[in-house]
DNA sequence: CCCGTCACGCAACCATCGGTTGCGCATGGT
DNA sequence: ACCATGCGCAACCGATGGTTGCGTGACGGG
């Protein structure tokens, strides 16, 4: 049960700029390699590349307009990251609980077996 | 609303490799590196070096017994993990509900002013 | 007891990635 | 016409995920 998930759309997401960005995008609605550097502590050329990267797994699109490049979040794609983060924290989540639940029955025959003492 | 997040703990769990090695050790309850290997499509050392970090963060712990090094995951890290990516989760989901809203609240005048016409 | 084997750690090496600096080019405002 | 602005390209750097090779300590069957 490795709750399939696309190695590609995870990492994108995994760093941690890139996280910021996709935030910083939400929010505003949109924004370019320099207006999300201005607020973000790193330079253009980083945002650029990692806009890169969000634009090949589809997380952005970007639309030229003039000499500016402007890019904004493709919510489907977004939604789907979103869907396989909860896939995965939901599948260790039900094993951390049968875990828990193992761990308590345990103990109580161990409770069991003391009082009987 | 940046939904405070562990950069470390998330990185970790970022990496493919180390989520399948979470898996195995959940399903097996424990693991050494060697039985991780040979079930991982990576040498020994790779799955050494993995569960170096995830020690280094917390997400295992290990027990020497013999000339095996036994790994096994720290339960109340790995909620913590989960916790988080839910949160992201969660965040990124309340602001695309809310951009989804307002696109059918727009839609909805555009329908009316159309019918109107 | 001793030798082979098995699990491990250490070190060197390589490719990729996140990040920087420096440059050149095109578009746009005055 | 000119200068500023926004961008892309290239070189470089450190960290990281991965490999191979080797040395070493614990274990078990002759």
């Amino acid at each position: 049960m490795t709750a399939a998930v696309d190695d590609d759309l995870w990492s994108a997401v995994g760093d941690p700029t890139r996280r910021r960005m996709l935030d910083l995008l939400l929010a505003d609605g949109d924004g370019t390699a320099t207006s999300l550097s201005e607020r973000l502590p790193v330079t253009r050329q980083a945002i650029a590349k990692h806009l890169g990267v969000l634009d090949r797994v589809g997380l952005v699109h970007v639309t030229s307009s003039g000499r500016e490049r402007r890019y904004r979040v493709d919510e489907a794609q977004l939604a789907r990251a979103v869907a396989q983060l909860s896939s995965v924290g939901a599948a260790w989540d039900a094993r951390l609980r049968r875990i828990k639940r193992i761990a308590e029955a345990i103990a109580l025959r161990k409770d069991q077996r003391g009082a009987q003492q």
